[in-house]
DNA sequence: CTAAATTTGTGCGTATGTATA
DNA sequence: GTATACATACGCACAAATTTA
C-alpha cells in the first residue's frame, strides 16, 4: 500500500466512497498538504491513491469546485484556491462601495457593463416597484471582477425618468455613490439574502458550470415619501463573498431601564 | 421519435446534455408540466425520452435537488417540492421568531434539542467573544423542522454564566424570546451571511447529500455596554429560506439613538 | 509547426446496493 | 418474493486545452 490507504470498499458500507474522498481532500487543503496555488494529483493519480474509480474522483472534485475551495483547468490541473473572502458591509454608509471592498480584499477590482436599456417590467418588478405590469423599465446590468475573475453580476431596475439622470454613468460607477452625487436620497433600504444556483445566462458571465450554487441579495431603495424607486439584485460566486448587516435593536425589548 | 426530441448528440457541440436536460427539466416545471407534488418520469423513462445515459440523467437531478426544485426518495421516485419559502425578516422585532415564520410560510413548526455542553472555545469563538482560547464555553444545538423535514440547524455560543440562566428553557424556546423573557437587552445585532456546502455532521442532521449547499447566517449580539455576549449560527437549507433585513439610511453619520 | 503526451471534463453501458410497494 | 426506482460505482471512450518534444 504505502502513503494513502485504500477507501473501504462496498459491502455492508454506509458511507459513500465519493464523500469520504470529499472530506479526505478537504481536509488535506485544511491542514496545507495541500496549499493554497497548489495543484492537487491528477485525476489518474487520485483514482490509483485512493482506489476508485474516475467517476467517483469527478464528483468529489466537483462539489469542491462547488465549494470554491479548488478551481479546475484543462490540460493543466485542478489547484487549491486562496480564498480571502470580499467583505461586503450593508450598513447605511454610501461611501463603502463595493469597489473599495474589493480592494480591501486584496484583489484588484474591475467593472464591466453588460448592456443597457429600456424592458417591459414583469409583474414581480413591476408589482415591487408599484407600477402596473408591462409598464417600461430601464434595467441595467454590470458585473464586477476580482483580479479578472468575474465575481458578482448586478442588475438594476428603475424608471425611466430616473434612468435619464444616471445612465450615462452606471457603466463606471457604483450605484450608492452616483446617488450620493446626484443628491438623491434612500430613506430605507430592504434586503434579501438567499442562495440559488446559476440560471444559464449567469452561467456564462460568471464563467461557472451549469448548477453552481450563487448567493444572491435583492435589494429595494425606498424613497423618503415611503415608496420604492430603484431594485438592485447582486448575484455572486459564493465562495467570494460575505454580506455584513448591523441592525441596532432599539424596538420594543426594551425594560426602558434608565439609562447611564 | 415523438413527443420529445431527443437531445443533440455530441459533434461540435458547445453546450452538454446534461445542462439541457436540466434547463428542459426546470423549465417543465417552472410552467407546470411537472406540477407541484408530481412524480417525474423515472430515471429509466427520461433517459430513453431524451436520448441521453443514466449517468447524464443523475447529474441533472442532482442538480435540481440542490436548487431544491425536487426530492428524490429510493424507491419511490422523484417528485417536485412545493416551494413555500420560509422569509425569516431580521427587524429588531424579537417576537417574531422563527417559529412563527415557519408557521407562515405555512408549514408546522418543530424545535429538537441536539446537545448542548461546556467546551473550550476555539480561537475564533474566543475571538468573537473577547474571551482567551480556551476558555470555557456553553454551547447549545438544535434543530427546526417545518412538517418534519429538517429545515435549519441553530448553534449557540455564549458564557456559562448566561447558560445558567437560560439553558433549562432553550430546548424548547427561541433565543430572542428567551432573552425577552429574562430581560436581557440586546443593543446591536451583527449579521453576516454567506453560503458554503454542508459538513459531515450537517449533511446528517440535515438529511442532506454530501456537498450539498447551504445558507449560513453568523449573528453577534451585543449588549447595551457595547460587548459581544452571544453567538449564533443559523445553517439552513437554501431552498427553503430567505432572510430580509431592513437598513434605515439617515444620512451618512446616523445619529445613534435618533429619539428622545 | 507538428505530433505526442498529459490533464480536465462530459458521456455511455453496465453492475450493484437499497428502499418502497 | 418480485418488481420498480433511486443512488453509487466501475471501466471505457472521446473532446478540449495545455505542455513538451
Amino acid at each position: 500500500m504505502s502513503r494513502t490507504a485504500k477507501l473501504k470498499s462496498t459491502k455492508t458500507r454506509r458511507s459513500f466512497l465519493y464523500s469520504d474522498l470529499l472530506t479526505a481532500l478537504r481536509s488535506r487543503i485544511a491542514n496545507g498538504s495541500y496549499p493554497p496555488g497548489s495543484r492537487l494529483p491528477s485525476l489518474a493519480a487520485l483514482t490509483k491513491a485512493f482506489g476508485v474509480s474516475a467517476i467517483t474522483v469527478r464528483r468529489a472534485l466537483r462539489e469542491l469546485v462547488y465549494e470554491g475551495l479548488v478551481q479546475g483547468h484543462q490540460g493543466l490541473g485542478v489547484f487549491v484556491k486562496t480564498k480571502p473572502r470580499i467583505h461586503r458591509v450593508l450598513a447605511g454608509d454610501p461611501d463603502r462601495s463595493i469597489g473599495d471592498e474589493i480592494r480591501r480584499a486584496g484583489f484588484v477590482p474591475r467593472l464591466a457593463e453588460v448592456n443597457q436599456g429600456v424592458i417591459k417590467a414583469d409583474d414581480k418588478i413591476a408589482a415591487r416597484l408599484g407600477l402596473r405590469p408591462g409598464a417600461s423599465i430601464f434595467r441595467h446590468q454590470k458585473q464586477t471582477f476580482a483580479n479578472d475573475e468575474p465575481v458578482a453580476l448586478h442588475r438594476l431596475h428603475m424608471r425611466p425618468s430616473l434612468a435619464r439622470t444616471l445612465k450615462k454613468e452606471l457603466g463606471n460607477a457604483f450605484i450608492f455613490s452616483l446617488l450620493k452625487k446626484h443628491n438623491i436620497p434612500i430613506a430605507d433600504l430592504r434586503c434579501e439574502f438567499c442562495s440559488a444556483t446559476v440560471t444559464e445566462e449567469e452561467s456564462k458571465l460568471l464563467q461557472l458550470t451549469a448548477g453552481h450554487p450563487i448567493l444572491r441579495v435583492d435589494y429595494t431603495a425606498i424613497g423618503p415619501e415611503g415608496s420604492p424607486f430603484l431594485l438592485g439584485e447582486t448575484i455572486c460566486r459564493p465562495d467570494r463573498f460575505v454580506f455584513e448587516v448591523n441592525l441596532p435593536q432599539r424596538g420594543k425589548s426594551r425594560p426602558r431601564r434608565p439609562e447611564r
